[in-house]
DNA sequence: GCGTACTTT
């Protein structure tokens, strides 16, 4: 949970400063906001238990704490931790977040609370973003990141104390962690017997080649302590983490959260669109002030509840139209995400219209009033056809309450849930863990990578199918990154395995080598590794039709992404000559992503993508050459690493995808919609009305067996 | 003739 900070910085207080240049007035100031932060501090429920905590962390290996939101429990215990000396013979409490933003505020915050420099003593780790020193010693980081680590030091040696927080959520990443701390753990407490069997454990896997990891090394330095672990959750589950880590203790920490009062409605709304229209011109005009979260799916749907509530604002008398709506969701732009931040024009009301992002991910101030229509656009997969799908299903529990926990921030609140008390009591207790709803074949390539071969036996927390495990163990194989008894193959598995990149385009990269194009395939999968690339406004729909027609290859749309990433690239060139400053370029870039209708926030990231996974590749010591104008070789090349998606044309323009015999339509943002080519490949399979390949690129069908013998037969 | 919640290495 983010913490809640005091108010303790107001634009007032500022305007004084500026005002006081004194320096002594600036030392009292600095001695002011200090009390404050302490006052902050020891008014936290956490704080009354601190003793407490220290002592179950001493007498436990691993501990469960359940805190309710505003305990405080994630900034103040690692400082609690820290100051009973966890942190002794230069040893690091680790803190792991399942997102990045989390991981930066939080260690900013305890940073200033410990008086310390963001880097020093209290710093955070990230994906692209490294805020930490050899003195740090408490360290927030994604939980995927720490899997990172764990390659490069399976013990995790630096760490005395790990706290998993936010467990609950149960992402892939948090449950292969889990299951990888309690093996680690285990080898830590008992250095003689099972740390030597998970050394070997890993040996074993990197028989042929060992200049990537170091077990042996770490094992060393890692003998004279034990792995304390922190599980921390919402409340819901406790017993379930407790069960996992064989009878571990649980302790409850109270938060600080006003009541919310709970209302049902007493049919099941067959609408649930028009019953949240109705319940946010109900409370408007009949509940005290205080702002709106209402919870939908999708973009969509936000888009069509904010028109309805426009027309309906007009009908209302002069007096009552006092009503704003604003959205936020995850792919809109940054600063119309902000607008949700703002405080309403006084005397007016506002109405979030939000998809799960304000759930979790951010807490909006000043929401009194929540309505709830109980549904959720979820993930799904389908390890048979290998399918992913978005659907909408109804909400657990545990997301129920966190939903209407949004309303109890700040003072009492309400929560309206479209549907009966009866249907409460039928929903889930908790979300479907993620690791039972996705492919798993970056899971299992990374948890092969750290010497653990028996997939099916691992002591998941939850375990995936028996299925989806064989199919990426399938598909890993047929990528070469298993050997015949399913071990990680050298050098290619090993290689694989150090790209942080799906295992299909770790294994394009290292083939573009041979073909001789691994320049343009190093664009190519950090473009394929974002969102659409690709910005399509409904007003504008022509204009970005031909914007898009001018980056457009005949080839396909793999060779259109790289002509998108050098078109950029080349605007930032010009930019750099004119002027270095990197603030001015980025506005350069932002400008000609507008001009072309590209998703800006999805090309920086396309970017740092590319240098990191560009470093990565230098080190394994490939050099970027360009095929220059020979696209047939990096179209050989796309078929030799993408041959499990190709699909041939049948007589009715459709397509057969050919490792799955579905039927399948080349989707019509593709460059190639229109083409019908007789065989292409594609990255991606989606079912919406119909089952849709993305990303597509017309191949030869002779190459196939040419370039794919493992896979189809000579005569196929 | 599309139109996709949220994360992350």
């Amino acid at each position: 949970m983010m913490p809640s900070f005091p108010n303790i910085s107001t634009s007032k207080d500022q305007q004084d400063g500026r005002k006081l240049a004194n320096g002594d007035c600036k030392n009292q100031q600095v001695l002011a906001r200090r009390q404050l932060i302490l006052q902050h501090r020891k008014s936290l429920p956490i704080a009354s238990v601190e003793r407490r905590l220290v002592e179950e962390v001493r007498k436990n290996d691993t501990l469960i704490i359940v805190g309710e939101t505003g305990s405080g429990k994630t900034t103040q215990l690692p400082q609690f931790l820290y100051n009973a000396g966890f942190c002794r013979d230069e040893k690091i409490i680790g803190v792991t977040q399942p997102r990045r933003v989390a991981a930066v505020t939080v260690a900013k915050r305890v940073a200033e609370e410990c008086n310390v420099e963001l880097g020093q003593k209290v710093g955070y780790s990230i994906r692209f973003e490294d805020a930490t020193s050899s003195s740090t010693r408490i360290k927030y980081m994604t939980d995927g990141l720490l899997l990172r680590e764990a390659l490069l030091d399976p013990l995790l040696s630096r760490y005395s104390i790990i706290i998993v927080d936010e467990a609950h959520e149960r992402t892939v990443h948090t449950d292969v962690l889990l299951g990888l701390l309690k093996k680690v753990q285990l080898a830590r407490s008992h250095p003689t017997t099972n740390q030597h069997n998970f050394i070997k454990a890993n040996a074993k896997g990197r028989e042929d080649e060992s200049r990537s990891f170091s077990p042996l090394k770490a094992s060393e330095s890692a003998k004279s302590t034990s792995l304390k672990l922190i599980i921390m959750s919402a409340s819901l589950d406790a017993r379930c983490f407790s069960e996992y880590f064989g009878g571990a203790k649980a302790v409850h920490v109270h938060g600080r959260q006003y009541p919310v009062e709970v209302l049902y409605t007493y049919q099941p709304e067959p609408d649930y669109l028009d019953a949240t229209l109705i319940t946010i011109f109900q409370i408007h005009l009949e509940e005290a002030s205080g702002d709106i979260l209402a919870f939908l799916t999708g973009q969509e749907e936000i888009e069509s509840v904010e028109r309805l509530v426009h027309d309906r604002i007009r009908q209302l008398p002069d007096g009552s139209q006092n009503l704003l709506t604003v959205p936020i969701y995850a792919s809109l732009p940054s600063e119309q995400q902000m607008n949700a931040f703002k405080p309403a024009p006084s005397g007016f009301r506002k109405v979030i219209l939000a998809t799960n992002i304000a759930e979790t991910s951010v807490t909006i101030p000043g929401i009194k009033y929540v309505i709830d229509p109980g549904l959720v656009k979820a993930r799904s997969y389908n390890p048979v056809t290998g399918m992913e799908s978005l659907i909408i299903i109804p909400t657990s529990k545990a997301q129920a309450l966190q939903r209407s926990g949004r309303a109890g921030r700040e003072g009492p609140g309400k929560c309206f849930r479209l549907y009966p008390e009866s249907e409460f009591s039928k929903l889930t207790d908790s979300t479907v863990p993620e690791i039972k709803r996705c492919n798993l074949s970056n899971v299992v390539l990374q948890l092969k990578a750290l010497g653990i071969d028996d997939i099916i036996g691992f002591d998941f927390m939850e375990k995936p199918s028996r299925m989806a495990i064989v199919k990426s163990l399938e598909q890993l194989f047929l990528l070469g990154a298993l050997s015949d008894d399913y071990k990680l193959s050298s050098p290619v598995g090993q290689q694989m395995a150090r790209l942080p990149l799906d295992p299909m385009y770790s294994k394009a990269l290292i083939l573009a080598k041979e073909f001789k194009c691994l320049e343009e395939m190093l664009i190519v999968v950090a473009m394929l590794s974002v969102e659409s690339i690709f910005y399509f406004p409904r007003e504008k729909m022509e204009e970005a039709r031909a914007a898009r027609k001018s980056f457009s290859s005949p080839e396909g749309d793999h060779i259109t992404l790289v002509n998108v990433y050098r078109a950029s690239a080349e605007c930032l060139e010009k930019s750099k000559t004119t002027n270095s400053k990197e603030k001015t370029m980025e506005k350069k870039l932002n400008k000609w992503c507008r001009e072309n209708f590209i998703n800006y926030r999805s090309l920086r990231h396309a970017r740092d993508i590319h240098s990191q996974i560009e470093g990565h590749i230098r080190q394994m010591g490939f050099s970027p050459s360009s095929c220059g104008d020979d696209m047939l070789q990096f179209r050989r090349c796309l078929t030799a690493s993408f041959f499990l998606n190709a699909a041939m044309k049948q007589p009715d323009g459709s397509y057969r995808a050919l490792s799955s015999s579905q039927t399948v339509q080349v989707h019509p943002s593709s460059v190639l919609f229109r083409t019908k080519a007789d065989c292409i490949i594609f990255n991606e399979l989606v079912r919406t009305n119909q089952n849709y390949v993305r990303n597509v690129t017309r191949v030869d069908p002779l190459w196939l067996p040419e370039l794919a013998p493992q896979y189809y037969a000579a005569d196929s």
